[in-house]
DNA sequence: TATTGTTATACTCTATAACTATA
DNA sequence: TATAGTTATAGAGTATAACAATA
């Protein structure tokens, strides 16, 4: 049921109007775009039994170079302890092996398997869709843009490795 | 069926390239903009001693119509017992007053108080720094496109009432 | 019967600290 | 001494269910 408001936002007589709206706030809006695609991902990765973090974990490992279980974390914000658990995982799925590097024992190599590779294509097949739905309303010129705009923004602040 | 992949990127000389990297997700590089936004706003927001959350209720009073609690949690996300400790502590600040609704007697209408208004427009000046300092790499008009954008893609997915 | 606000509770997620094995 | 990975645990954050008041 919808509320009738009595007194409008621009303060017909009444109502101080704000400096700020939250429309206004290019930071918000940047986090409710990013709320809705992750639950639009999320919600699609379902379909094969995906999580989404697992989702950028196996894209992570396809695309490039050698990756350590700190290189994800640090690469993905995530703790440490959490890719732990998250590797556990994978390994039980069979989706990604433990390797030891002989250059620096204490670190492991993650390597995707072909189940993996398999697993991904499913789940690139439905996020893309996704994607594509969530991005609908802009141009492929506008997409371009913002997908440019976005790398600009994150250059400087992504782990130097992977990107 | 095994691991027979030694086609690994590893493999110097036939490294396969990754049909979708990171970088190439729109949804993700959405995601990682709007994780540092965050974390920068939230890092300014600190030395007025508010967390992010709490100005962007802040921000909803000021610049809406009269929202209740469920107009809160629909709007932002938030989960409706979240709303409640929420304003709970807002109303220990003095920054918000909870007035019975007289059309509606379950609700409240959550009203901004004069101290609120004070503590908002410092933390208003904080955040646009922030956001100023995140989206400098981006002209005015780039950055306005991208606002124009995000709208377009947040139309019909935000709670009718504001915006 | 449905909805607003509330409380209590359970659950999930994340962060902290300590330990090991390597460097 | 410092780092990678691990474990156990504590803590924050969130969701679920039940309830009273009101519609």
């Amino acid at each position: 049921m919808e509320r009738s408001n009595t007194v409008g936002r621009n303060g017909q007589g009444l109502s101080p109007r704000a400096d700020f709206l939250l429309a206004d706030r290019t930071g918000y809006l940047l986090n409710k775009a990013a709320m809705l695609i992750a639950e639009d991902a999320e919600r699609a990765l379902e379909t094969v039994g995906m999580r989404l973090r697992y989702f950028f974990v196996l894209t992570s490992l396809a695309g490039g170079p050698e990756l350590s279980q700190q290189d994800l974390a640090r690469l993905l914000n995530l703790d440490p302890t959490t890719v732990v658990a998250l590797v556990d995982e994978m390994e039980r799925n069979q989706h990604v092996e433990r390797r030891r590097n002989p250059a620096d024992r204490r670190r492991y190599t993650l390597v995707l398997t072909e189940s993996g590779r398999t697993a991904l294509s499913a789940a690139e097949q439905v996020v893309t869709d996704a994607e594509a739905a969530f991005f609908g309303p802009l141009t492929g010129a506008e997409r371009a843009g913002m997908q440019d705009m976005l790398i600009r923004l994150l250059e400087g602040r992504w782990p130097s490795s992977v990107c």
